[in-house]
DNA sequence: CTTCTATCTGAACATTTGTTCATATACGGT
DNA sequence: ACCGTATATGAACAAATGTTCAGATAGAAG
């Protein structure tokens, strides 16, 4: 038999895609097959190549659509007056936006190394255009005398790296609440930066 | 034909261990074959295991090795009388120590999820050992006034994320000496944990 | 020179891999 | 009630996987 009942291509493409997030997130890109995706889904692996050319198509859309949304929803924050406040902001938002999305943040970081080198370029455009946001703000209140620098590409790197370092402990429930973290961040960042 | 000219059990060994760590880390640990290692040493695959009793145990080597060497290295460095200098003397040897074993680090820090569950808890238990080393100065600090921390969990795990953040952008003979790094990094770890 | 053994080869194994495709079927439109 | 097509099956493919092992051989020991 084929095609099972209510099954459509509008249901079955985001549960391929879904299943294959969480399976990547979980396993890794390289040890998760077609099959385990699609037995996941309830359909076999030929149904896949329906909804993807390939493995790695499927890998590179996830990670794309990761991204776009990550720039989509900072460009939409309001902007704010001064550099410390927009410092402020964007680490309330890269903490928060990150935590929502687990699994796409560990795919967006661990399988950087197994995408075609096109795919590759891509991504990597993303992501230095999203560091360049924070770059922006440290140079800007480098400039008007708020923050005391001595390298604003290393210092963007440096915050950012301390920022994901929640993903790697944080669990919602546990001893602190979203906003205690967030706080307990933003004045290591504050005082990081300024003198 | 059999045992090439000159091959012996004890130059072998290492270059199998040392071919995997270099395979592991430009490629993953799933996406490298038994026969690819075995290849890169000029051997073939069944050779391996006269050296390893299976893949697994290849990677949980390794990573044993490098979180033993790195605990060893910070126990021989010389007793700081205070914890600002016994602080300072971590973000140097954690920045020195990291950058001088990209390929080990890479690997502690990706495959760790290839792990089987008990190689897993060792791994993770001599890490936690490291990361404690560090909280220790940071309370220490903190109990004597030098510091200001909200959570010396948290800002040992930040400031670790932070400094690890240089594996992934320095490459020697670039704009910045190791002295220039360490010193632009001190400066923000330091302002990061003082009021 | 002969013997012995550590070390390596090379073939074999049962699975699993990504991908293709002819075939079947359930549903939307008429 | 019927048709057409989007959507799924299930079998097949060659290639690659980790691992095993009987047999070959080079070098050390006597």
């Amino acid at each position: 038999m084929a095609r099972t009942q209510g099954s459509h291509s509008d249901i079955t493409g985001p549960r391929i895609r879904q299943a294959a997030l969480r399976l990547f997130a979980r396993h890794g890109y390289a040890a998760v097959s077609m099959r385990q995706i699609a037995g996941e889904v309830g359909v076999q692996a030929g149904a896949l190549y329906n909804y993807t050319p390939d493995k790695q198509s499927l890998l590179f859309r996830l990670m794309q659509q990761h991204m776009q949304d990550l720039l989509a929803a900072y460009n939409d924050l309001e902007k704010q007056p001064d550099a410390l406040g927009a410092l402020r902001q964007f680490v309330g938002f890269h903490i928060r936006f990150h935590l929502e999305r687990p699994d796409e943040v560990f795919i967006a970081y661990m399988e950087l190394r197994n995408l075609s080198p096109e795919n590759f370029t891509e991504i990597e455009a993303l992501r230095r255009s999203y560091e360049d946001s924070l770059e922006n703000v440290l140079r800007e209140g480098q400039q008007e005398g708020l923050f005391s620098i001595a390298d604003t590409k290393i210092a963007t790197l440096a915050v950012i790296a301390m920022l994901n370092g929640v993903m790697t402990w944080y669990r919602s429930g546990g001893r602190l609440s979203l906003d205690e973290v967030e706080l307990i961040y933003w004045d290591m960042v504050r005082k990081a930066v300024t003198s």
